[in-house]
DNA sequence: AGTTGGAGTTCCGTAAGGGAACCCCAACTG
DNA sequence: CAGTTGGGGTTCCCTTACGGAACTCCAACT
């Protein structure tokens, strides 16, 4: 087996790092969110090589996280969020909460969040989308969801013609 | 210049994927965040390589994510969160929301979680820290911070010594 | 006709991941 | 007390992937 390929595992952490877990790609993410949209511009704000961004950027593309749209009629293409991906953006914003709280030192925080429902500076917290209290890892319990049970249930099957095994 | 060392961009994104970023760290995290603590069932269960899991552990015990304890008097160690390896499983968390959204299918999400505070199962959301309205990243301005601005400062004194240019 | 500029491709050298075998050492086992 | 077991790594080799720099393509300026 050469490298490991994550999107078959049966786990949606291991999926979605199968769309943004590969080097550069959240960065990536982030420029094209804040506005830079054009290969070259990417290019020279990550230093990324070349091929590595043009991989990236297809692999992104293919995913459907970001968009190609022409913006000439010759041919030049700019790198929008999609739908799928303007809600991938939500890990950036988790990221750098994180980062922000953990790694920025003295200096602080390299960019702050306006929030305009607000208009205050503002970061993330998680909270629980069915009673809106905070959520975080120390507040769940994790079980096992249709997709597991699924599976669980084909593991029985095949195992069930063989009793007398104790 | 060999393989790009995120940690020294003034980035809390980039930063954050300097401890978390590698292949394999976020699942490795997961696993030990669901109970498992020791290296070959962490071994067993990802089927990832022995060099890279002890590489990967090393780097995580070293950011003070995960601590190892002994728990034998022969020298055997268990891996567990810290505290600041406990608040990065919220990007586990919003992870797990959105492949369960955009990439499970069918057959639904792999795994659930129930909130201890409602008792129900729910996903994570995110939320302002200061109005506690929801937000994400159609709801913001992205504003440099103070390293940023630090930086910015540098830079102009540099550039200053010989106006000019124009 | 010649240059420019955006968007890649190609090529090479090095570094990192995969796999399997090997090692160390404290505790059991007979 | 020699031999086995088992957890937790190391070592080695091979292949893939990244970094960097040069090259290509092609539509528009000049």
């Amino acid at each position: 087996m050469q490298r490991t390929n994550f999107g078959e595992l049966v786990c949606s952490i291991a999926r979605t790092l199968d769309v943004i877990g590969e080097p550069w790609s959240p960065l990536i993410l982030r420029d094209v969110w804040v506005g830079m949209r054009r290969f070259d511009e990417l290019q020279a704000d990550l230093k990324i090589s070349r091929k590595v961004l043009t991989e990236r950027l297809n692999h992104l593309v293919d995913h459907g996280v970001l968009e190609r749209r022409p913006y000439d009629n010759r041919p030049r293409y700019e790198y929008h969020l999609t739908e799928k991906g303007t809600e991938l953006v939500d890990l950036l914003m988790v990221m750098k909460g994180w980062g922000d709280k953990w790694l920025a030192g003295e200096a602080g925080p390299p960019v702050l969040y306006r929030h305009h429902a607000c208009g205050e500076i503002a970061d993330v917290e998680l909270h629980c989308t069915h009673c809106d209290k905070p959520m975080h890892a120390t507040d769940v319990d994790v079980l096992p969801g249709p997709a597991l049970q699924l599976l669980e249930a084909a593991t029985d099957e095949r195992v069930e013609p063989q009793p007398g095994r104790r």
